[in-house]
RNA sequence: GGAGCGGUAGUUCAGUUGGUUAGAACGCCGGCCUGUCACGCCGGAGGUCGCGGGUUCGAGUCCCGUCCGCUCCGCCA
């Protein structure tokens, strides 16, 4: 049996006869000295064989391969001074001592991998195909214990709150709103289905009806929709809810919550209260509802400026009730025709019909080159020059449309510019939290002419706004909802629920569900809030992304041990896959898709 | 559903205006080596250039189609 693992010896441990297993990380065969590399995974230790103290083991030493299993028995010896050198390699936590073996058992030999440990690999397939060996490189070893550290300073945080962890079903009920469901086919009632939860909102604020008041749950949620470098079909959150609380309750749980996670799995301490910033003013200035603020160039309003412009693209599109609103690139006054061409696509295909720019070649605006600049006038351009702080070697651009879409636009383009300009380089250690605040409530769809929940439709309206809703007035409407956003990345969202069966009622009627499809759908909580429900409310915070940006990745692939790839396949057990027909019987589905085997 | 980038040795990559037998590094195999730690030295094996078609005297390179991967948009209450 080991006696130690591979980064515990140290000098004090000097004379002192141990055993460590491991795996070959790397062999060194000097024809007579060989040393390896023993790996677990706490670390490394050197091992030696010398012919002259245990022939055996040094001739068994010779065959070593990398990623064999091996145990080794010998004395830890400090590392000797070689024709006056040191050969302590400062590199190592265990550097200044070696095993000198006695003994070596090989317990499980390797063949050769399909890639090397110890370089990167670009070929993601080979990767998630061999999930078991690419797990075995420190550093994916180290992200699944930053993982492990984050998810139980997360529990123990709640846990010290009063909250208590319960699970809740995964074999579930579909919902007609949201993503697309992961089904279940049941084989007792054929025909019908289980959904995979989504998120376990419901079960929550029943629980809260039941009367636990304090609930948080590491939750596994499944959702059926296109993956990205931060979604997965199946993801974790760490899902709370609490009764009697209130906005600033939840800020502040959270708050604490996160530092406790950033402390356990970076060892950083962040300030808190993070700062807040409403929904509105993040648009309004950043275009974004998860706004990126490590960078400046803020989006600034100019349809004063322009508002009887005789550049009727401006002047136009504040008529129509839009807005003028511009952003200076400062120093970006060098971009290229094809960076502007990139630029002038998204800003179209976010519904543009193209973008204006002003390149700032001089003070003076008379050397400003821009397409646009001989359709203002002297005025527009001081004006210009003045509210945007314009300078030499900045670059303006402008987007003319309604106010959300011109926001949205111009969100992207500081995004586009940013990146364009590496303005983010060498920043990973800047942490900028903060909450946006006051959600709207509703969103009106133009094609559908439906109105939609921007949160999800159990979401508070707040007070001010709650009459409004009952009236069946949709415009405009608050919600009491929060998002808590680091970086440019949502990190959690939630909100006060509603917990009265008229409010949620008319929250049914406001989203287009009838009376009939309401008790069928969600008959069960609407009963619930007839008996006493508590006023309550909560969050979910999505542990992969937070995992993901502690642990400095770029993909919660990284941090998930078994992910599936961009189509949602899981490449080393080759899943999804068609079922068996007899299991197909045994649930009476008949697909329409041919058998690939056949 | 759409856009972009990519696919050449086991791996990471190079491969010029289309032109001899497609290269390098690491890995792998064999040999040498008693103080290395990315050990070193000598030798060797290893390729359907994703797949299919086309242009051409000649295609890794050009064209068309297709498959796969990644990133982004749509989508993700």
């Amino acid at each position: 049996m080991r006696t130690h693992h591979c980064n515990e010896l140290r000098a004090g441990h000097q004379g002192e006869i141990v055993t460590l297993t491991g795996w070959v990380n790397s062999s060194r065969d000097h024809g007579g000295v060989i040393f390896i590399d023993l790996r677990d995974r706490e670390g490394l230790t050197q091992c030696v064989f010398r012919p002259e103290e245990s022939s055996e083991s040094a001739k068994i030493s010779h065959s070593l391969r990398a990623e064999d299993v091996v145990e080794v028995t010998g004395r830890v010896e400090p590392r000797p001074q070689i024709d006056g050198n040191s050969t302590v390699n400062s590199e190592l936590p265990t550097g200044e001592i070696e095993v000198a073996a006695t003994t070596l058992t090989i317990v499980n030999k390797a063949k050769v991998l399909p890639f090397q440990l110890d370089k990167e690999l670009s070929n993601e397939d080979l990767r998630l195909s061999h999930r078991f060996l690419d797990l075995r490189r420190p550093r994916m070893n180290k992200n699944l214990q930053i993982r492990h550290r984050v998810t139980k300073a997360a529990r123990d945080y709640l846990d010290s709150h009063g909250y208590i962890e319960v699970e809740t079903p995964i074999l579930s009920k579909s919902t007609p709103e949201g993503a697309r469901d992961f089904l279940v086919p049941s084989r007792m009632h054929p025909g019908s289905f289980y959904a995979l939860p989504q998120a376990p909102q419901q079960y929550k604020q029943l629980l809260m009806v039941a009367g636990i008041e304090r609930y948080f749950q590491v939750a596994r949620c499944f959702r059926d929709e296109d993956l990205r470098a931060d979604r997965q079909p199946e993801f974790t959150q760490v899902d709370v809810e609490g009764s009697f609380t209130d906005q600033e309750e939840i800020i502040g749980l959270i708050e604490g919550c996160l530092s406790a996670m950033f402390k356990a799995g970076r060892n950083i301490d962040i300030p808190t209260p993070f700062e807040r910033m409403t929904w509105h003013d993040a648009m309004n200035k950043f275009g974004s509802d998860k706004p990126d603020r490590r960078f400046g160039i803020e989006i600034a309003d100019l349809s004063d400026l322009f508002a009887e412009s005789g550049f009727k693209v401006f002047s136009g599109a504040i008529k129509n009730g839009g807005v003028v609103k511009a952003i200076n690139a400062k120093d970006f006054s060098g971009i290229t025709t094809g960076q502007v061409d990139k630029l002038t696509e998204i800003a179209v295909n976010h519904g543009a019909k193209g973008l204006a720019y002003i390149q700032v070649r001089g003070e003076d605006p008379s050397t400003w080159r821009s397409p646009i600049t001989k359709f203002l006038s002297e005025d527009e351009l001081n004006g210009l020059r003045e509210q945007l702080h314009v300078e030499e070697g900045d670059l303006i651009l402008f987007a003319a449309d309604k106010w959300e879409p011109a926001c949205e636009i111009l969100g992207r383009i500081r995004l586009e510019c940013a990146s364009m300009q590496s303005l983010l380089e060498g920043r990973e250690e800047e942490f900028d939290f903060m909450w946006v605040t006051q959600f709207p409530l509703l969103a009106y769809d133009e094609e559908s002419a439906n109105w939609s929940a921007v949160h999800h439709p159990f979401t508070r309206p707040i007070d001010a706004d709650r009459e409004q809703l009952q009236q069946g007035n949709y415009s405009d409407l608050r919600a009491q909802a929060y998002d808590v956003v680091l970086n440019g990345h949502e990190l959690g969202g939630g909100s006060i629920r509603i917990h009265e069966k008229e409010l949620q009622s008319a929250m049914f009627t406001a989203l287009g569900i009838s009376e009939e499809q309401a008790v069928n759908e969600f008959g069960h909580i609407l009963e619930a809030f007839e008996f006493g429900a508590p006023p309550h409310g909560g969050i979910a915070l999505g542990l992969d992304r937070i995992v993901m940006l502690i642990a400095g990745e770029q993909s919660i692939r990284e941090v998930i041990a078994f992910p599936k790839n961009n189509k949602g396949s899981d490449l080393m057990s080759a899943s999804p896959a068609p079922a068996e027909p007899i299991q197909l019987r045994d649930l009476r589905i008949k697909t329409t898709v041919p058998d690939p085997e056949a």
